[in-house]
This record gives structure tokens, sequence and C-alpha cells, in this order.
DNA sequence: ATGAAAGCGCTAACAC
DNA sequence: GTGTTAGCGCTTTCAT
């Protein structure tokens, strides 16, 4: 299908009978023009289907009017989720999003190495995704604005999560319940720098020690993120001559991994042992699994806001930090023969 | 943090002690430089820190090397997997990529309308999304390849399963089991022109009729996509004097979902009724659901495949279909006192 | 309010 | 093999 050649704005300009420059004030709004020549020049516009050459106009305005998310996964809820609310906000805004994923070592390597997204973008969104001193140093060369999504950072604006409180109150309401033998399954996720879930674990030891409880190490075991891992970790558990009778787990996937491990073992949930996870991933609603949520695409919405306050050049908010809510469903309850604390 | 000026191709020239034409063949690989020269013009952009300016080397080149991801869903696993393979080659071949999350019917309007992505990209490729003929047209006026993946399509080169194919599996699986009185979930998104899984739907009446099994229409229900909805979908079913004994979802959170209802019923899974989903989400495994496995990654893998193929002007497969493969977990069994058929 | 002209940073003919 | 020279299509002073 030929599509003949895209009218440029000299095309515009000669059939509003304008010259460029006025074309160009007029379609991009810029004050100085007739209203009368304006509706010319938009008709004319119109009529030839005309639009602009992103190229051509950023090469002169200096500007990409493009902004790069980089994501550790695409295909994970909380990442897909996190980028999906950032995308919408930058596309509500007129910016187009450039996506990388930036996965194992080799492609972080690869990314801070060629900074692919660099004179590219005019500025970039990093989720969950710890950057390092080096990295950071790389990321400076792009000379544009960072800023973070679902994890603290000491150096750009973020938004995210009290992981610590979060896990506070995963805990909070085991300990509620009465449970005294809570085993933790921490996950971390093998291609990161670790350290981004420090808070959930911190909150174990904290509640525990509130509580009054002693540190089992035997109940803490620490596997890579994901529904397997969190079985194996179960199992890992239930080999102990001292069960627990509740697990606290960093994930709603690890919590599933370690409810099927609980049920091949032919022990009910939450009858024989409490399971309570972190996320809230859409899952958790029809495996009825108590958990506590977190607003995942609403951090990603902020984030995406934060970036265009910088890049309209107004004030933008340094860090946000957004609540974490319990939500009880169907996998926790007393333990046997327990009352619950008042 | 100042960055100075980023510096330009005339700046390396210049130190190289070459031209600006040497220096951008040079640097581009481009033949008829000697080898001594590339080096020194390597050296020099490497000393500058030198990247090129993509504005301007696609403004002079008339290329963007860049396509467009249209997607309908970002969070859902079936399009993050398949945005993901996609990506993978996409940026393995140093192309970038452009999201363009079209949610619901207005996103769908604006995004034809304005055609955000014109002149900013050299391909499209659209994620199980139905393209319709005058959505067709609009394309055109981009005048760039469009690919399609996750779904048939008419005009574009596409990658999908075979819908009905995948669901004769899930069906045949079910009567295999001995099952007579099944019953089918079929889903469809709301925001789609629907028409995308019919052949989910064909699957169901094909199968019951070749084992000269009688259609009882109420056991047929449509409800939107999700998981709650399957629940709705579910409950209906369970409200008949004579119910299923079987369940076959148009996908693994709707089974999800009628799996919630069954149990909050009292009922058992699979010991009352079977259940089975289609997609092999991840969670299906860990809450052991049977289902039909259909590689998604891999689709959007191809999908670029072709993107790549067709930008650099070889010959590209006109469309491709991947197999589906029946994965037989905890949620099917032969109904009660049934026997499986030979 | 409008136009002329000088770039923006690079690539591609076309000479040498 | 390397340099010269035109653009690529737009924005933006600077005049008028």
């Amino acid at each position: 299908m030929s599509n003949g050649r895209q009218s440029s704005m000299a095309d515009v300009a000669q059939r509003a009978g304008v010259s460029m420059a006025t074309a160009s004030r007029a379609l991009n709004g810029s004050p100085g023009v007739a209203e009368t020549t304006r509706e010319r020049v938009f008709l004319a516009a119109q009529e030839l289907a005309y639009v602009v050459s992103p190229e051509a106009s950023r090469l002169a305005r200096g500007t990409t009017r493009r902004v790069a998310v980089v994501v550790p996964h695409i295909s994970r809820w909380f990442f897909a989720a996190m980028l999906e609310g950032v995308e919408g906000v930058l596309r509500e805004a007129g910016l187009d999003v450039l996506l990388y994923h930036v996965g194992d070592c080799e492609d972080r390597r690869d990314f801070f190495d060629r900074l692919p997204a660099r004179r590219k973008v005019d500025a970039v969104v990093v989720l969950a995704f710890p950057v390092d001193e080096h990295e950071q140093r790389r990321f400076q060369l792009m000379g544009v604005d960072i800023v973070a999504a679902g994890g603290q950072h000491a150096t750009y604006p973020y938004v995210c999560i009290d992981d610590e409180q979060a896990g506070r109150q995963a805990m909070d309401h085991l300990l509620f319940l009465g449970h005294e033998r809570i085993a933790m399954i921490a996950a971390v996720d093998p291609d990161q720098p670790a350290a981004l879930q420090q808070g959930r674990s911190d909150a174990y030891y904290a509640a525990l020690g509130d509580a009054g409880l002693p540190v089992d190490g035997q109940l803490v075991v620490t596997v890579d993120w994901g529904g397997a891992e969190g079985a194996t970790a179960m199992d890992r558990l239930l080999s102990l001559r001292n069960p627990p009778t509740a697990v606290y787990a960093h994930s709603d996937e690890v919590a599933l991994g370690a409810i099927r491990s609980l049920r091949r073992a032919g022990l009910s949930v939450p009858e024989d042992v409490s399971v309570i996870g972190i996320d809230d991933h859409p899952v958790a609603e029809l495996v009825d699994l108590t958990t506590v949520r977190q607003p995942v695409e609403v951090q990603g919405e902020i984030a995406g806001r934060i970036v265009v306050d910088l890049l309209s050049g107004q004030a933008a908010q340094k860090s946000v930090t957004v609540p974490t809510q319990l939500v009880v469903r169907g996998t926790t309850a007393p333990p046997r023969g327990a009352r619950q604390r008042a």
C-alpha cells in the first residue's frame, strides 16, 4: 500500500500561505500568531494529514519527550503492574515510554556499559531496581533525571512502601492470632544485589522481639524468589522435629508455593498451619490467601507524576512512601487449641 | 551534577584528525575506512565518551530503529510474558521498544485517531489485539510494517496458537476421563471486539459433538475475563438442578475463580468436580491446576523475529502457529463412580 | 504578526 | 581512503 510521501511542514506552510516559521508557531501553540492564521494552518495540516517529524523537531528543540523505564522483570505481576502505572501517567502527559528489560547480571552490565538509552530520553525511571554506586556514575553520564519506584533510594527521588512496616503487619497478625512458633521464608532475587527486602526480614526479628518470643534460626529459610522455591522452603520447614504453626512469607508467590507443600504433606491450611504473604497479588484473592496489600500500580503512577513534574520544571516531591494494609482471608487462623491474645 | 556538553561527532573527528564523514563511516562500520583510521576514531570517541545523537542520525538516515508494541493490558501475565518475549529479541537486534498501552475503548479510539507512534517507529507489533478494518486503515497511514502476536490476523503476519485445538485438548482430556456433563466458562474481554477466543468455544461444541454428547445450553456461561468472574460463573453453574461434573474454563484465571466457588460450596476438586483451564499461567503449577499450556513468551519472540527480519529486508515468515500441550495436574479426575473411556 | 535564515548533529552522494 | 557538500525537517532568534 503506497502511502505517498509524508507531507512536511513546508507543505503545510505553503498550503496555508504562510512561512514555515509561522506554521511551526501555529502548530506548536506558540504565542504571536493571529487566530485566523492559526486556523488556516491547522486546516492545512489536517488536510495533508500532517504529523511533525519527531526526529527533526527534537533535533531542533533538544528534548526527546521520551522516558526510559528500566525493569528487572516484565512478566512478574509486581513489575508489570508498576509499569502499567508509570506508562499511564507518562502517556497521558504526552511522553513516550521506552522499555528496557534488564534481567540478569549480563543484561545489567551491558545496559550500564552501553547506556543504550543515552541521548534518547529526558528521564529514566527504575522499577524496583537497586542501582549501585558504579551504576549511578554511569547514569550521571546521561545527564537526565532519574527516579526510583518500588524501593528506597539514597540518591534519587523514590516512591516505595515501608517494607518493615508491611512485615510487621503480617507478623503482628500472626502473633495476634496466638502463634508462637512462626517461620519466615525470605525471598531474594538471585539477579539483584539483594538488600532490597531487608525491611521484610527486619520486621520478623523485631516483631518476635517485641512479643518476647525467642528466635529459632531453623525457622528462617532464605530462598530465591518464586513459588517453586517457596515450596522447597516449606518442605525444609516441615522436616523439622518441631515445625512452625505459622509461616510468614516475603511474597504471595512464595506463600502459594508453601501452601502447596503443606497440602501435599497432608496438612490443611489454616487448621494445621497458617500462612501469610505480602503484596496482594491478584491470585491471592482467588486462593483466599491472607496477605498485606501494597498499592503497586499507584507507586508507578506516583513515580510517573514525579517524572512529569521534574520535566516540566515544577517542584516535584522528593520521595513518597505509600501505606500497606493487612488483608485477612482464609489462610490464617489461631493455632490449634490456642486462643487469641487480647 | 553538571555533565558538560555531550560531545559531538565534530569533536570526535577533530580529535582523530579526520573529517566528520570519515568519523561517521568509521563509527558506523561503513566500508572504505582504513583500519588504522578507524581505530583512531574509535579511540577518540571513547575518550570523549561520545554517543551519536539518535535524533540527528535518524533524521539523516530516515529510519528510527524503534518499534512500537501495542498491548491491551500490561499487568496480566499473558500480555506481560508476550511483551517480554518481544522486547528481548528487539533489544538484542538493537531496536528500541516504545510501549503503548491501549486499554479501554477510549484509549483505543484515541490511539488510532492520533496515531501517537506515527513517524516514531519503523514497525509496530500488536499483542493479542484484534485490529478492525477502520483501525487497519489508520495503521496504513503510518506506512510501516505491522505484525500481530497472540491471535490470527487476515492482513498482517501473525503468530498464535490454534485456539480450537487447545480447546480440544482440554475437552478431550475431560471426555477421556469419562465426564459427560461438562460445563464451559467462556471468558471475553469486555474491552476487546470479542471473537478473539472463538476457537476456544468452537472446541467445546465440536468435542461434544464428536463424542456424541448433547449440548446443554445451561452448561455454557460467558463472562468477562477475570478470576472473580469465573467464580460468579461457577456459582451460576452450581445452582443448576443438575450441575456439571467437570468444567472447561477458557483461561487459568477463570478456572481459579471457579475452583474457589467450588471449595466455598463445600465441594472438592477434583473428587466432586474436575476443572481444567488454558494457558498454564505460572500459578497453575502452584495450585496444581490441570491446563493446556501455550508457549507465551515464545510467541512474542517469534513476532519479534518477524519484525527484525522485515526491517532488515529479509524474507520473514508470513505467519506461525505454535503448538499447545495438555498438562495434567491435580484438578481433574474421573467423575465419581465412572471409569475412564478406553 | 510574520518572514528569513541560521542552525540542531548526523549521513550520503559525489568528488578527489 | 578521505574530504566536501548538501541536505534530513523542524525550531528559533532576529529582523521587519
